[in-house]
RNA sequence: GGGCCUGUAGCUUAGUCAGGUAGAGCGACGGACUCUUAAUCCGUCGGUCGCGGGUUCGAACCCCGUCAGGCCCGCCA
């Protein structure tokens, strides 16, 4: 059973009418694919419950409210006044890092800055879900209750997060964070509780009060957390492993929840998506592939699928070259077999079904639109395309290429922008770039084997023939290579093998006549005979 | 120190919760295909299930130990 049928299908049978999946991030800086696994393992479990039989609400919480936890690279040293302050409340970075206050006054923040482009690929993604601003929340009350509860409990509070977290919290701790007029908690110090206000005291002296029907200040993260599950009724979250670590804020948020007057969801934990052979994301070390770019190399579906087909608990290494072709094709191969056909065999083994159904619901669950369909095989495979757009440097001139029942032309003119983006990047694999060689293999020309001398003959009269009856084209072209090797009775594989030897210098290639096609007639023919041609 | 996750064929992995002869894809190799060959189809090769014990008629699976990698116990998904 899928993943996400096995978490759905616990959740439905909890008997609560609604489920409410959550999610949440810290919008602190350039979001990246990790932060993509967060959210559709989120929307799959969604998917999952509606599968089985329930329904469920998927909410998003922006962490607008958290700090600023220092100055990160790709800021400006500018942004050292605003480490500590809550980022709903600091200007967005301009191009070079430094603060945008022209951006700032017409209502855009820090928050904002990073989220917007996120979401742009969510929408590429088809995932839409309920957005909740952390700060928002606070600031309209909806925390005030767990808040007092916090504050009145307080050693309770602190009793849990001691047992289970094993950390010894500071005598004069408070489980509440406040900030100052600006918005900054660096330095701040509860000293006294008065109702609903709670008094500090600055590192320098200055004092003040935070009023929390007003949404000044917060709950430090550990609560934080669960007070969101009792806000918007969380049943089930994601989340990353360094959350769900024995003694991580999961275990004590579970706790803490119930102090709060809420039950805990169900938690699941997901490994963490690396570059390959990068190591682990950081948002703080520049070492990351964003969302929008991961969107640019490949089409949503397939991203998708990535994460569909690998279990939570499972590290996944983002390999931005040649593992993207073998994704592909993967998720291609699937498409292309009819596997509820495969299912109706009587032969297959226990173990063979249950991988069969697996990949029908992981392709089903990539699907961008949520229908619960597969979708339907592509025209053009991701690796054919690769080839394609390296032979072709104009769409049109590819689309001609293209079957009839490629799809529509939209959709594939973002494939082709994908693949040219892709081609074109520094990601793009050596091994899959086609290049037509420079001049005549005169080493391999000169020790043909006996066998193939027949063969190479006849290409060169076949070719020579094209050339002479003006047909060089793709139709005619791709009756000359196995005309060749039927005329000398040689092995069809050997004539194509012996032809991109000659031309390309590998002896396994893509499609051969439309390399042909668009190649200089007495360029190619020159490659295959060795001598300079005259220009036709 | 305490804890969690991961370790299965060259590569990616299923199977571990409910113990019953180790499955798949890619790659490799071989074959088929008289408009294709990075396509499709068929076949072959390939596994001390990290390692060592234990429980059991039977262990990849349960228990104990151990090694390796990652992570948490400090608001990095």
């Amino acid at each position: 059973m899928h993943w996400s049928d096995v978490i759905g299908e616990r959740l439905v049978s909890s008997k609560t009418p609604l489920h409410v999946v959550n999610t949440g991030i810290t919008p602190s800086g350039e979001f990246h694919i990790g932060h993509l696994r967060e959210i559709l393992t989120g929307e799959m479990i969604v998917r999952g419950i509606r599968a089985q039989g329930g329904d469920a609400r998927f909410c998003f919480v922006v962490d607008s409210a958290d700090p600023l936890r220092k100055v990160y690279d790709f800021l400006d040293e500018a942004y050292e006044q605003y480490v500590g302050v809550q980022l709903f409340r600091i200007p967005p970075p301009d191009a070079d890092g430094r603060p945008d206050m022209a951006a700032f006054s017409s209502g855009r923040t820090y928050a904002d800055h990073f989220l917007e482009p996120f979401l742009e690929a969510l929408k590429i993604l088809g995932v839409q879900p309920e957005l909740v601003y952390n700060h928002t929340e606070y600031l309209t009350g909806r925390y005030v209750e767990h808040i007092r509860t916090a504050i009145r409990e307080r050693d309770k509070v602190r009793d849990i997060i001691e047992r289970i977290s094993g950390r010894d919290l500071p005598e004069d701790w408070w489980p509440f964070t406040p900030v100052d007029e600006r918005g900054c908690q660096t330095g701040l110090q509860v000293s006294h509780v008065e109702g609903d206000l709670i008094h500090w005291v600055a590192d320098d002296g200055r004092t003040g009060a935070c009023d929390i029907t007003k949404g000044e200040g917060k709950l430090p993260w550990r609560l934080d957390w669960p007070a969101k599950w009792c806000n918007l009724g969380v049943t089930c979250e994601p989340f990353g492993k360094d959350h769900g670590a024995a003694g991580g804020s999961y275990d004590t948020g579970k706790e803490l929840c119930e102090l709060l007057g809420g039950t805990p969801p169900e938690g699941l934990t997901y490994e963490w998506i690396s570059l390959r052979g990068e190591g682990a994301m950081s948002s703080s070390s520049g070492n990351t592939v964003g969302p929008i770019e991961a969107l640019r190399l490949v089409p949503p579906e397939i991203l998708r699928y990535l994460i569909a087909s690998t279990k939570p608990s499972k590290a996944i290494e983002f390999d931005t070259g040649m593992g993207l072709v073998t994704l592909a094709d993967a998720y291609e191969r699937l498409l292309r077999h009819d596997l509820e056909a495969k299912l109706e065999d009587p032969e297959i083994s226990r173990r063979q079904r249950v991988s069969i159904e697996d990949d029908i619901v992981s392709t089903r669950l990539s699907s961008v639109a949520d229908t619960g369909e597969r979708p339907s095989a592509v025209g053009v495979t991701f690796r054919h395309l690769a080839m394609l757009v390296q032979i072709r440097d104009d769409d049109e001139a590819v689309w001609a290429m293209m079957p009839e029942d490629v799809g529509a032309r939209s959709e594939f003119d973002a494939r082709v922008r994908r693949m040219r983006h892709w081609v074109n990047s520094d990601h793009f694999p050596e091994e899959m770039r086609i290049a037509v060689r420079d001049a005549p293999d005169a080493e391999r020309l000169s020790n043909l084997a006996e066998e193939e001398k027949p063969l190479h003959g006849a290409l060169v009269k076949q070719l020579s023939d094209a050339i002479a009856s003006g047909s060089w084209n793709e139709a005619t072209l791709s009756r000359c290579i196995p005309d060749a090797a039927r005329e000398v009775e040689q092995p069809l594989r050997s004539a194509y093998r012996l032809t991109y030897e000659l031309i390309l210098g590998v002896d396994v290639a893509p499609k051969l006549a439309p390399l042909l096609a668009a190649m200089d007639p007495s360029k190619a023919l020159w490659l295959i005979t060795g001598e300079p041609q005259q220009a036709s």
